[in-house]
RNA sequence: GCGGGCGUAGCCGAACUGGUAUAGGCGCCAGAUUUAGGAUCUGGUCGGCGCAAGCCGGUGGGGGUUCGAGUCCCUCCGCCCGCACCA
């Protein structure tokens, strides 16, 4: 017997034991109908690597611990585990290595299966979702066709960012930094022209910036805002003198500075240069638009390089004014944002500026700023002030004469308000093999022939040839690409050879999870009326402008489509920190910076491990791993074992206040932590945790075999469950308490008894602590004001001196003010 | 340039609606235990002056509001992130 008492808490002991009992019970499954509440808890699912490393645990360890709060809480938890399994490494890992993608892509998920069963968390792997599972990217290919029929999903020609290194297309969000590179692999991306694939985002602009009914991050509502960039203004039609009849079109958010406009610029690749372009300015015309094309983006958009352009020898006519412009082809108008041309007015905005300066094009003041003498401008005036040289419009303050003169325009019809948005449609196509084949054929006949639903899933063919093209591999496979058509049966189709974003398979993974093997759509509805929409995501930072828009377009396009009944697809978004290396760097193997999860569970047990990732920092910010800090974590487990194991003295019972003070101490406790776990408040909940086994360890000697102390220790097991699930579940079942710790309810508190009955009054002389006095909690303001004067110490420096007012916070403090 | 965030001990951090600044952990110091080290336990740990009681200072700098400011306002400094010739 004596020896079982002394064993000593060691993880590696317990924790696979629990796991393999756990699984077999299905202690984590989610039954679809239950009588309890729902909680979906989302997690983002990984990308299968190969490795489980210290970020994967610090996106998922805490999520788990709030997931099994809830679960304590009462609520049925669906709590899913996936695998984001299409994308760029597993085909560039048969291009380097020989190994086939779906080979590469499914023994990592084998590793990572296992190394996740090692965080011990309430994963329900029944409902696990593979993404390159033609069972799952079949429904890729519906909802591709689904959108194709609403017009929601479009082909066109245009210029793309390419990554000539992964010899692919981007999708905008995906090239980022100031040099424009890869995300995936750094390579500065070049621009390419070629017919792809997008779907309609851009549709949904608007309802995007609504987040009415789902609490998600301010930073994370900024990052989408910033991105889908909204502005108001107006777009006017500009005629072109030398043409009659024709016109061009530009976007300006300023219309009252209409009058302002010296001369009009349009983008190099505009629709109307050519025509527009004079015989004697045509060779100045063509090689500026050769060098346009040919310079990157960087070197373009470049604030540094000097704004230049050329006259294309025709003019417009201010629609406003009548007078004739001069019209400008420049690099600094680009053809994506807006209408691909602009109004010219330097006097109003700084790049017109430097651009009439360069070119000795006059620069109007037309809108006054307050205390303007009729000087010229130093640059650009872009701020409110009165209309000036504007016709009738003169006088009139310029934000009014914003109105006016759009108005004006809409009665003329020269011009219309319009909304213009940064946000581009969505790129789904990618020239490669690993993701899902668009279920498109193209027929001599027909032309662009959807697969009909029948016919899918349209399946990768196992038997392509790996080479880095620049093209999709299923380009060369014959078998795929030919193809009869579907329509005409006509033997001169092809398919079309490239895949989907695998940004297209994260856009609605949750709505799998809910039955993944469901046949007749991509889920079941009546699961679905169960657990949708999502109750609570978490997941990086880094994802705030690519999944967590699309996710939300797509739920819009499916509630569009009749297949749910909401809008938002989660209602409470919460993102974690990154975890660095003990340096502060980003872990990486090249740093040698990198903690590995496996080391630190084989050395600590995966309960340290997973509190410490909780307790290190605030969930949200992340930082530093501290290699000592694991260590406090560590002790901490081992004090509460040993609280638990080693044997209460006998039963002394004390004063009465002896059980009311536990009491106290142990509804204070539960109270913080519940407070703390239901906001991610991993650290401080931690800390109230290790303040009450403090508590515990201090009093154990004179109180521990009052049945008042053992049932404090029951309580701290089931707060300490979520955390620490193993050695929880231990002990209590070495405690003789039933099987599951974790099918237990979360202690509840009583905010009356966690209130203390003592406090310590703070008296303040002059806002200066002086005295503190113990006094009952319930004292009334006029006894606390008596006890604060009647102090030996407060009557010293009050002496002789005038009390000018004594202010009482009730149970708090008595602020003594002299005059 | 535009938008957002942050700055508290030697370190990570805590502090609800303005009300005891520094909880909890790490580290460090001392003690107990131990042949020793480690582990464990106990106590201490913002700075200055003081034998002590105590006094003074203190949340990046400066100013303001308030009986009272880490918290609110203004301003400056430093760091971080996102977007960026977006008309």
């Amino acid at each position: 017997m004596k020896t079982v008492e002394r064993e000593r808490y060691e993880a590696q002991a317990i924790e696979g034991k629990w796991q393999a009992r756990w699984e077999a019970d299905r202690l984590s499954h989610a039954p679809d109908f239950d009588p309890r509440p729902k909680f979906y808890f989302l997690t983002m699912y990984p990308y299968p690597s190969g490795d489980l490393h210290t970020g994967h645990w610090y996106a998922m360890a805490p999520s788990d611990a709030a997931a099994r709060f809830r679960r304590m809480q009462g609520f049925n938890v669906m709590f899913p585990m996936g695998f984001d399994a299409f994308g760029l490494p597993a085909e560039n890992a048969a291009i380097e290595r020989g190994i086939h993608p779906y080979t590469w892509t499914m023994a990592n998920i084998d590793r990572m299966r296992r190394q996740l069963r090692s965080m011990g968390a309430m994963w329900d792997w029944e409902r696990e979702v593979v993404t390159c599972d033609p069972d799952f990217y079949v429904w890729n290919q519906w909802f591709f066709l689904k959108m194709y029929e609403r017009g929601l999903a479009y082909r066109a020609m245009a210029p793309v960012d390419w990554c000539p290194k992964d010899n692919t297309s981007l999708a905008r969000e995906q090239v980022v930094g100031d040099e424009r590179v890869c995300e995936r692999c750094g390579t500065p991306v070049i621009k390419k022209n070629l017919e792809q694939w997008f779907l309609k985002i851009t549709t949904y602009a608007e309802e995007l910036l609504e987040y009415s009914g789902i609490e998600w991050p301010d930073r994370v509502r900024l990052l989408q805002e910033n991105w889908i960039g909204r502005s108001e203004g107006v777009e006017i039609t500009i005629p072109v003198r030398d043409h009659p009849g024709r016109s061009f079109d530009v976007f300006t958010t300023r219309p009252d500075t209409v009058f302002g406009m010296t001369f009009a610029v349009l983008a190099p690749e505009h629709p109307l240069v050519d025509l527009l372009t004079t015989s004697e300015q045509r060779a100045e015309v063509e090689a500026y638009k050769f060098k346009a094309a040919r310079a990157s983006d960087i070197e373009r958009l470049s604030t540094e390089k000097e704004r230049d352009g050329v006259f294309t020898g025709a003019h417009a006519i201010n629609p406003m004014s009548g007078e004739a412009v001069p019209i400008y082809i420049a690099d600094y108008v680009l053809l994506t944002y807006g209408t691909g041309a602009i109004q010219g007015v330097p006097g109003h905005d700084q790049r017109d500026f430097e651009f009439a300066r360069k070119y000795g094009l006059p620069i109007p003041v037309v809108i006054a700023p307050p205390g303007w003498a009729g000087e010229a401008l130093e640059q650009a005036y872009l701020g409110e002030g009165t209309m000036v040289n504007s016709g009738e419009f003169d006088g009139v303050p310029s934000a009014e004469g914003w109105r006016r003169i759009a108005e004006a325009m809409e009665r003329r019809g020269i011009g219309r308000r319009k909304v213009n948005y940064r946000l581009h449609d969505w790129l789904i196509s990618r020239q490669r093999y690993w993701g899902t084949p668009i279920p498109i054929i193209y027929c001599q006949t027909c032309g662009t022939v959807p697969v009909p639903q029948e016919d899918l899933p349209v399946l990768l063919p196992h038997d392509a040839e790996f080479r880095p093209t620049g093209e999709s591999p299923l380009k060369y496979h014959e078998g795929f690409r030919t193809v009869r058509c579907p329509q005409c049966g006509g033997e001169e189709a092809e398919r079309e050879t490239d895949t989907m974003d695998t940004f297209v398979d994260s856009s609605w993974y949750q709505y799998r999870y809910l039955s993944p093997g469901y046949g007749d759509g991509p889920f079941d509805p009546h699961v679905a009326r169960y657990w949708l929409p999502v109750d609570q995501y978490t997941g990086g930072i880094e994802h705030a402008v690519l999944h967590l828009l699309y996710t939300r377009f797509w739920t819009k396009v499916m509630r569009d489509l009749g297949l749910v009944d909401f809008g938002e697809p989660m209602l409470r978004l919460y993102n974690q920190g990154i975890v660095l290396g003990p340096d502060g760097y980003r872990m990486s193997k090249s740093r040698g910076n990198v903690v590995d999860p496996d080391e630190q569970i084989a050395r600590y047990g995966a309960d340290t491990f997973r509190a410490y990732l909780m307790f290190m920092r605030p969930w949200n910010e992340g930082g530093p791993w501290d290699t000592q800090g694991i260590e406090g974590v560590h002790r901490w487990l081992h004090r509460i074992w040993s609280l638990a194991r080693v044997p209460a003295s006998p039963a002394r019972p004390r004063e009465n206040g002896n059980a009311r003070e536990i009491r106290r101490r142990t509804h204070a406790t539960i109270k913080r932590v519940t407070e703390d776990m239901a906001e991610f408040h991993f650290n401080t909940a931690i800390a109230a945790l290790m303040e009450f086994v403090n508590f515990l360890g201090e009093t154990k000697d004179r109180w521990g075999g009052h049945h008042e102390w053992a049932a404090a220790l029951r309580t701290l097991l089931l707060m300490v469950a979520p955390i620490a699930p193993h050695l929880a579940e231990e002990l209590w079942a070495r405690g003789g308490e039933p099987y599951s710790i974790h099918q237990h309810s979360w202690p509840s508190f009583d905010p009356e008894l966690a209130r203390a009955e003592r406090v310590t009054l703070v008296i303040q002389v002059n806002g200066k602590v002086r005295d503190r006095i113990e006094v009952s909690a319930a004292i009334a303001d006029a006894d606390a004001k008596a006890l604060a004067l009647a102090s030996e110490r407060v009557r010293r420096l009050t002496a002789g001196r005038r009390i000018a007012d004594v202010i009482v916070v009730p149970g708090r403090l008595v602020n003594i003010v002299l005059s």
